[in-house]
DNA sequence: CGTGACGTTGAAGAAGGTCAACCAATGTGG
DNA sequence: CCACATTGGTTGACCTTCTTCAACGTCACG
């Protein structure tokens, strides 16, 4: 039972050391996380907006939305979370959801205790430098986007969306074409980049003709990279994914 | 000298204790904290894109506004910061700005060595506690600009930005009329909430001849909250400014 | 007293939203 | 195995919001 949750640790500590320097033992002390892992079927909200949680979300497969709603109930999501993700890492210091998580696809989330990860954190200060600074990286996702939805118009938006996915889950961008799952229906992506789906339609119809992307069957398929990253003004260094074994950061000195 | 920081140094700290419980001694840690006190002129960038700094900004003085660009040098500002709020606290733990700083208006910063916020950090794990919970407010704060941005009409925008400026500098929302700095321009109100200074300026009398709120001079003056929040659609929760004494963390033990 | 930054206004146009119809794929119960 | 419902995608016609462009006003300041 506790091997089964490794995979998904496994993936949570390979995005934790790209960026952060951490010793074998506290490499040991996040795969050795407690956690109940579950099935989440897909539009399913799993953490509730104003919701006290006592576990942190560990996207295990599928993808996890973050998203807030205005008066009238439109949806905006905020963030994505591929596998390896922590959804909601903050609530470990902040345990009132801001926002509501849902299930993009259907997928399995790992619910790991606080309490668990504040004590690894307080064994290991690294740890909690690690933590907080993989919560800063989702902060400067957040940051473009608004960039995204604010000064950019739909077809960059969508554009700079995708490229970004694609990034993230590692899609080698030399070749110069390449797959990856993308389970969102275009009513999601309207809500993730603040247009109507039938906009949004319009759009992937564009992109599509211009030959950068096809979008469906719950696959993105990019046929131009350079293209589709010049038409979404996409640059990755906000992503801090290309940081060389030496760049990466340890402040807290070794035990 | 050392004395003359204590001010910026003392608003910081208050944002801190708003909801983290810290001791005596972890609080005088916080007012030791060394730095450079100096001026910034209005729409002076004092930090820039991808620059990798040795120090944090305290605003002391003024408004600091983190902005991004797109392809066509399009800004948006995706952050403000009154003074009291260390506007890139992340650095400490991410030293490459994700995004420039700007002084929206005239005013002063103090820029803390990364080292000392560090040192002061790894000597008292409550206080790292403290500032990694508060960069997360800040990361709830833009995650509701996201929502502002890509899923409210300009004129609730405005409202909205309104009210969040509003109820940070703890404007009493009790009283009917209120009044306070709000040194922004309109091309800067647009830029913060992805609209043309042209479209603002004619919101920002739409809001006045509503009787909600009158802007310009340098000054907000507010003379129906409720009507404002409500046009904005503005929740203050997200803020985590109304909690009790009783209510404020503190995760790691007190040694 | 001129010059620049900021605010204000009007007219025209573009981007995107709304409404509504229809299609294709999938799943469900009889 | 088929009738039917449901979900997601596609398209067209029309309308609204916001942008663009351009002019002009106004205040502060050198």
């Amino acid at each position: 039972m506790a091997h089964s949750n490794t995979p998904g640790l496994q993936r949570f500590l390979d995005r934790l050391t790209a960026r952060s320097v951490l010793s074998a033992e506290e490499q040991q002390a996040i795969l050795d996380l407690p956690g109940h892992t579950g099935q989440v079927e897909a539009n399913r909200d799993f953490v509730d907006l104003n919701e006290v949680t006592e576990y942190a979300c560990l996207v295990v497969s599928g993808i996890a939305a973050r998203f807030g709603q205005n008066a009238e109930g439109g949806r905006q999501i905020t963030a994505l979370h591929i596998p390896g993700d922590m959804a909601d890492l903050h609530s470990v210091v902040q345990p009132a959801a801001g926002s509501a998580l849902q299930a993009v696809s259907a997928g399995t989330i790992m619910r790991i205790p606080h309490w668990s990860i504040r004590a690894a954190a307080a064994r290991h200060p690294a740890l909690a430098e690690a933590l907080w600074r993989d919560c800063m990286v989702d902060a400067a996702i957040l940051s473009q986007w608004v960039v995204n939805v604010g000064r950019r118009d739909a077809k960059s938006r969508i554009a700079h969306l995708l490229c970004e996915v694609a990034w993230r889950f590692r899609v080698e961008p030399n070749v110069a074409e390449s797959f990856f799952s993308f389970p969102l229906t275009q009513a999601q992506l309207g809500d993730a980049t603040g247009l109507t789906c039938v906009h949004v339609n319009r759009v992937l119809k564009s992109l599509r003709q211009d030959g950068l992307v096809k979008v469906g069957n719950r696959m993105a398929h990019i046929f131009d990279w350079n293209g589709l990253a010049q038409v979404g003004d996409f640059d990755p260094t906000y992503l801090q994914t290309q940081i060389r074994p030496e760049e990466r950061l340890r402040i807290v000195q070794r035990t």
